[in-house]
DNA sequence: AAGCGCAGCAACCGCCACGCC
DNA sequence: CGGCGTGGCGGTTGCTGCGCT
């Protein structure tokens, strides 16, 4: 089928529609002339794609158009339904410590929007395009270093990446001053706001010639310049923010010298990222799409305790960033949840948010059932739905339901506010549920395998420790749509042994350093 | 009140990668 | 192997609202 866009913005309640001739087919050649719109999205065109959607899933977004009356080629549908229509989106301004992410991100990734999209759930790469974009915008202004929080000293100065000089030959690094004193849990002395981990690591040395201004930085490396342009070459690995120390033995090294840590091979791979790719037959009231692994060890070899994500003790951090990119559920809301804004406006982006998305995604659980008190942070929830759900155990605040809507009956189970559903294909819940339990147990399972040993608590966990000592690889898949590397999140967490917790299994790590989170 | 600049946001466009045939 | 369709990504544009003058 051939589509031809004929631009003609005098036949458009918005002044913009395009024509298309949709030829082929049946070979006769014929054409008929599609209007395609351009412009704001209506209501009642979100509604379309809403309902498209629900029913065929994601992708082959070009049927949208050719099934629907929506006039609104593939494109503009994919875009409209990531960036507005799909669930988990998160509106609003970013936190600040969404800001400060964005700018470490930026400062590792350079332009790559959908990475840190990726990296931060329920922000879409246009959201953190056009803060970034205006962020350079008034930091060009204001004649601030992009790289420099704009809550921090202004003059405070920021080592530019020409000026850097690794000592090891296979770094090559950019680092901002600004992030090294933006954790507050302090080591060392002068530069006391710096990264501990608990990794093997060789050092790496980074020195600033001489302090610059931000005036002068600016016209010596604009701000408008990616650390990234600078890096030679490009492809290298940018991994940054690896436990710096104070570098006080070197008399050349000035106050903005720094030592810090480069992680060792387990976390040397090459940076891995996988697109998110929707199965052709996804259904968006599936649960997560966990694709079976034949070997695995099974669930209850490994300690989950070994592996947990930051508590809510740990004031700087926000679990909820790094919930979707490990393990995305593809939390689900009924289309019910979708109402319409009370405030009538002219776009029609103001669908309010899912009623039943979270606020805050993660849960700090504290079960009674003592099938699940090995298991806690992120993968613990993990581990606890697909376990819950094929036990068919219902905690307090677990249950499972039906809900008629209209013709259609949907499954599912609500876990405290988060509620979970899943297909109407007829399949028994609980069936469906215990096959998930194993691929997500599976799935669990290789990801501690390929975990860097480092961050696995092994004592009382020899079963694990097994499985972690020939790690070679810092990157997980976990299915098709997911990849996950390891480096970056394991260089924005640093460990730290709680040792505290004496629980009977051992000790646990916790990644309650995150830089620039304070 | 009008004009202007700016911030924020939505959406489009071009390019490219990938899979399929 | 090349053409084609599809989708993803990054760059860019344009619109709207708001504050300031």
């Amino acid at each position: 089928m051939n589509i031809t866009t004929i631009n003609d913005a005098s036949n458009d309640e918005n002044g913009l529609v395009s024509m298309i001739s949709v030829s082929g087919g049946g070979g006769h050649g014929g054409v008929e002339e599609v209007a395609l719109k351009k412009g704001p999205w209506t209501m009642a065109e979100d509604a379309i794609l809403i309902d498209y959607v629900t029913n065929n899933g994601e992708g082959n977004w070009n049927a949208v158009q050719r099934n629907t009356w929506l006039a609104r080629c593939g494109k503009s549908c994919r875009l409209r339904w990531a960036n507005h229509l799909r669930p988990n989106l998160k509106k609003g301004s970013f936190s600040h410590d969404e800001e400060k992410l964005i700018v470490l991100f930026h400062s590792q990734f350079g332009n790559k929007w959908a990475r840190m999209a990726a990296l931060l759930p329920g922000r879409t790469d246009n959201e953190i395009k056009n803060y970034w974009n205006t962020r350079v915008k008034r930091f060009q202004r204001q004649g601030l270093p992009l790289y420099l929080d704009e809550h921090d000293q202004p003059t405070r100065p920021t080592i530019p990446s020409p000026c850097v000089t690794p000592t090891r030959s296979n770094t090559n690094t950019f680092i901002d001053s600004n992030f090294l004193h933006q954790n507050h849990h302090g080591y060392g002395h002068n530069h006391n706001h710096v990264f501990k981990s608990s990794l093997e690591l060789d050092s790496l040395v980074l020195e600033s010639k001489s302090p610059i201004s931000p005036t002068a930085q600016q016209s010596h490396h604009s701000p408008l310049s990616s650390p990234l342009n600078h890096r030679q070459p490009p492809s290298s690995s940018p991994h940054h923010f690896m436990d710096p120390t104070p570098s006080n033995s070197n008399p050349q090294l000035s106050s903005l010298s720094f030592t810090f840590q480069k992680p060792t091979s387990v976390l040397d791979s090459a940076l891995r990222f996988k697109r998110y790719r929707s199965y052709p037959n996804f259904s968006l009231y599936h649960l997560p799409s966990i694709t079976p692994y034949s070997t695995s060890a099974p669930s209850d070899q490994i300690d989950l305790d070994a592996f947990r994500f930051p508590q809510q003790h740990s004031s700087s951090f926000s679990p909820q960033y790094f919930q979707t990119p490990l393990l995305d559920y593809e939390r689900i809301v009924s289309p019910s949840t979708f109402v319409f804004s009370s405030k009538l406006e002219q776009h029609s982006n103001q669908f309010s948010q899912p009623q039943l998305q979270p606020e805050i995604m993660h849960h700090d659980i504290e079960f009674n059932d003592p099938t699940f008190q090995t298991s806690s942070g992120l993968l613990g929830d993990f581990q606890f739905d697909a376990q819950a759900l094929a036990s068919g155990h219902n905690s307090k605040k677990r249950s499972y339901f039906s809900l008629n809507e209209g013709n259609d009956v949907f499954d599912g189970y609500q876990n405290f506010e988060d509620t979970y559903w899943f297909s109407t294909s007829g399949v028994n819940p609980k069936e469906e549920a215990s096959e998930l339990s194993k691929s997500m147990n599976e799935d669990i399972a290789k990801f501690l395998k390929v975990m860097p040993s480092t961050m696995q608590g092994t004592e009382g966990n020899n079963n694990s420790e097994a499985e972690v000592s020939n790690v070679q690889s810092s990157s997980v898949t976990i299915d098709d749509n997911f990849g996950l590397d390891m480096k970056p999140i394991a260089s924005l967490f640093p460990l730290t042994n709680a040792t505290n917790h004496n629980k009977s299994q051992g000790y646990y790590y916790y990644w309650d350093n995150l830089p620039g989170l304070c």
